[in-house]
DNA sequence: CGGATATATTTTAAGCTTGAAATATATTTT
DNA sequence: AAAATATATTTCAAGCTTAAAATATATCCG
C-alpha cells in the first residue's frame, strides 16, 4: 500500500490545515496587537480600545451612533458605552442630542480629540509599518487580497471610502 | 507631469498599505474569534480563554509551567493564574508539586479534562473548517506561508512537533 | 554562610468584554 | 388612541486582561 492519508481522507487532512491556519492568523494578530497596546500605553498613556474609538470617529467626521461604533469595532453595545463615557469625560469626544430620535445621540470628536488623535495616529502608523516590516509590497498585496473575503456577512463588499 | 504619488513618495504610500493590511488582519481574526467564542459559550458553556488553556495542555500531555502557558497563549502571567484557578476548581486540570523547585508547579489535564476537551475540540475543528470555508487548499497554503514570519522574536522557527 | 540578585508566581487595581436584563423611545397594529 | 412590538442604548454581574507590586523560592558571589 502506497496510498497516503491525504489521498484516503482528504477532507479530514484539509480541516487540520485550516485549523493550523486559524492558529497562525490568531497568533499573528495577537502579536501585533500586544505590541501596539504596550506602545500606546507607554508612549501616550492610551489604551487600544480608546484608540480604536477615536480612529473610527476620525474616519467619520460627521459622527456616529453608538450602534454604528459597536458594529464598526465589532464589540458589544454595552462595551462601547463604557469607553465612550470615559473618552467623553476626558473631553476627547462629545455626544450631541438628535432632534428626530431621542433614543440616540451622535458621538463626535471634539477639536481637542481631533488634534490629539492625529498626533498619535502618525506615530501609530509608523509602528505598524515597522511591525509588518517583514512583508514587502508584493506580500502586502497578496495578503490583503487573500484576507479580503474573510468578514462578517453584514459587511457589504463596497470599496473603502477612505 | 505623469509621475504618480507612489513614484514621488513610495514610502508613505506603502506605509498606508501596511496599515490597511493590519486593519484587515485584525478584523479577520476578530471575526473568527467572536464567532468561535459565541459558539463555545452557547454549545458548551465554555469560554475561549479556558478552551485555549485546555488546548495548550492537551498538546503538552506532560504538563506545563504557568510561565510556559503564559508564553504559549501570549497572555500575561497573572491572567493565567485566574483561568487555571477556575479550571482547577472545576476539576478539569490539576497542579502538581515539583520536587526540585518549590516556586513552580506543573499544570496538567485531569482524565476528566482530557475527555472533556477532546469532545469539544472535535466540534471546534469543524467550526473553524466552516468559518474558513472561503479558503480553498491553495489559499490556505499561501496564507500559512505568508503569515509564517509574523511572530514574536523569542519564538524560534523550529518545525511544529504536533 | 549570608546578603544580593534573579526567577516564578500570585495579588491587586483598573479597565475591558460579554450576554442578558432593564430602560427609554419609536413604530406598528388593532 | 391604546396595546403590542421593535429599536437604541444603558446597566449589571461575571469573567478576562494587563501592568505593577508583592511574595516566595533559588541561585550567585564575596
Amino acid at each position: 500500500m502506497v496510498t497516503t492519508a491525504t489521498a484516503l481522507d482528504p477532507g479530514e487532512e484539509f480541516s487540520k490545515a485550516r485549523l493550523r491556519l486559524w492558529i497562525r492568523l490568531y497568533r499573528a494578530a495577537r502579536f501585533i496587537e500586544t505590541e501596539l497596546r504596550e506602545r500606546l500605553r507607554r508612549e501616550f498613556d492610551m489604551t487600544l480600545p480608546r484608540f480604536d474609538v477615536l480612529a473610527a470617529l476620525y474616519r467619520q467626521r460627521d459622527g456616529m451612533l453608538m450602534s454604528e461604533l459597536s458594529r464598526a469595532l465589532m464589540v458589544s453595545n454595552g462595551n462601547v458605552t463604557g469607553i465612550v463615557d470615559r473618552l467623553a469625560g476626558e473631553g476627547l469626544i462629545a455626544r450631541t442630542r438628535r432632534n428626530g430620535d431621542r433614543r440616540t445621540s451622535i458621538v463626535r470628536l471634539t477639536p481637542e480629540g481631533f488634534r490629539y488623535f492625529r498626533r498619535i495616529a502618525a506615530v501609530h502608523e509608523g509602528w505598524v509599518d515597522e511591525l509588518l516590516g517583514v512583508f514587502g509590497p508584493r506580500e502586502v498585496e497578496q495578503l490583503s487580497q487573500l484576507l479580503k473575503p474573510l468578514k462578517p456577512e453584514h459587511e457589504t463588499d463596497r470599496e473603502d471610502q477612505t
